[in-house]
Formats: structure tokens, sequence, C-alpha cells
DNA sequence: GCAGAAATGTAGCAATGGCTACGGTTCATT
DNA sequence: AATGAACCGTAGCCATTGCTACATTTCTGC
């Protein structure tokens, strides 16, 4: 019984491909939320929200540009294709579950910020199913 | 009202050094697992274990060896130092917890094992002690 | 003891995400 | 229009985590 591998396969699917996809979901739902609250998104915006230099910024952007995530052009605006949108909904929409989850589980708030900013990536449909059941019973 | 950075800082801390310190967690949780399970813990077992090559693993296990997590010499077994088995201890402790929870929730096994190996690293001491809480409230 | 199998190590490549340093654009203000 | 500030791009470095290909060591079975 040393099948680890088949076991464990999905929960460890390639490290590298899944922090890249983290990323991705952090950079769509940072420029809907900048286009949100000032109107448009720069690299330096976005770069000010994740506290990293604008380089790694541009260099993400371009990637996610590549994958149809977003548009922009040089020295100009940077804003969300259709499919970036969805995207953005999906992980907003999750972001807040796993927020307000945490929060109703008695957690503090600033503490709930940041778990949920990390373990948002990690929910799955059905996990995320289960909270919001919860948050639905929990409070008539 | 611009101040993104100081906000967010601490939630997006420095990805990178963050994804190390998960690969560490992971591994001394899964070197104490296979001793514990076949009595010593080889290169290839990890490599089986985490679905990657024992190219990955060996560059890994050294990094590690070099942190004083543990301790192995060419060709031979891996063990865990002082520091590694606690650590392994901490991580074991709050995979359980969360693994735990999330069946409570009601998430079926499956999806409560990969969604918790995901979570755990991004679950803080007061997250952690609230569903703690959560678990011996809940069932008499 | 020796040959082959299994396990491990090493070399070297790619992708991702950090950075600094430097150079080019855009824009506002004069 | 010019100029300085803010913004952005490019070059090039490092670390981490994947990989294949090849070399070496250890173990097993004869």
């Amino acid at each position: 019984m040393t099948n680890h591998t088949k076991d464990r396969s999905t929960a460890f699917s390639k490290t590298r491909d899944h922090h890249a996809k983290e990323t991705a979901e952090d950079y769509v739902e940072a420029v809907a939320d900048i286009i949100a609250e000032t109107g448009e998104c720069r690299v330096l915006g976005l770069a000010r929200h994740f506290d990293v230099s604008h380089v790694t910024v541009s260099r993400i952007v371009k990637r996610l540009q590549d994958e149809k995530l977003l548009v922009t052009e040089p020295y100009r605006p940077i804003s969300l294709t259709t499919s970036g949108q969805r995207l953005a909904k999906k992980v907003k929409d999750r972001h807040e579950v796993v927020l307000n989850f945490l929060l109703e589980l008695g957690v503090d708030r600033r503490t709930a910020e940041i778990d949920s900013e990390g373990i948002e990536h990690h929910v799955s449909t059905k996990t995320l199913a289960a909270m919001r059941r919860y948050l639905n019973d929990d409070r008539p």
C-alpha cells in the first residue's frame, strides 16, 4: 500500500502552476477593485496594492495579457477582458464568503482579512458551499 | 486614501518566501508520516508522496538540511532534527484541526482532505483557535 | 563476488516571481 | 514649448520548484 502518488497528486498538483494560478486570481481581483475605487488601474496601483516593485507587476501583467485575462498597452491603464471579469467576480464572491465565514466563526476582522487572503485560493466549490450553508443557517 | 500598501503588506508578505515556508512545512510533515508508516524516509518516498521527480526532492532536502530541519547523508535515509520534529508536530496538529473542522462543517472526506492540504498553511493561530472552539462546542 | 536493479546525485534547462539600475513616455505646470 | 515628476519598460541578477539526461552509489540475487 505505497500508492501515495495517486492519493496526493490531486492535492499537491504541481505547486508551481498552482501558484501561478493564485497570482492570476489575486491580480484580476485587484484590478477590478482598483478600477471600482479609482476609475482606472495602473501598474503602479497594483505595485502599491501588493507591495512589490512595478517591475514584478508589469511582468505579471504581460503574462496575464497572454492568458487573455486583461488588456493594456504600453504606458496605458489596465482593463479586464470578459473572461478576466468573470474570474474576478468569481474570486471576489469566494473571497467574501471566506471572509464572512471567518468573521462568523469568531475571528477578529484583522486576522480574518489576512487569513481569508491566503485561504481563498484553496477552497473548493464544495467547501465554499458548506461555508455558505453555515452563514445562512447561523443567522436568521 | 490610497494606502493599500500598509493594509495589504501583511497579507501578501513576499510570496516567494512564503511558498518556501509552505514547502518546508509539507516536507517535514511528510517525512514524519513516512517514517511513522514505513520505518524510514527516502528521497524516492518523498518523490512519490508529492508526485514530483526525485531531483526536485533532493534539492529541497538539501535546503531543509541547511535550515536544520532534517538530516541525511548521500544515499542514506532522511530523519528530522529536533526542530524539524517540533515543526512537524505543529503542522500535523494544525492539519488535523483543519481537516476535522471541514468534516464537521459537512464537507465530504475526499474534498476535506484536499482542501485542508491547501488551507492549513494559511490558518493563523487565532483562526485555528476558532476552529478548535467550533469542534469542541459543537459536539457534546 | 559480480551483474543488474534500484536509489541517489549532478548538470543544466524552463517558468515564476522577487529585486535594482537605468532609460524612455506621458502629463502637468509653468 | 520646456521641464520635471510620475509612470512604465527593459536588462539582468537571484531563489524556488519543476523537468530530462546522465553519472554514481547501494543493494539484491545469483
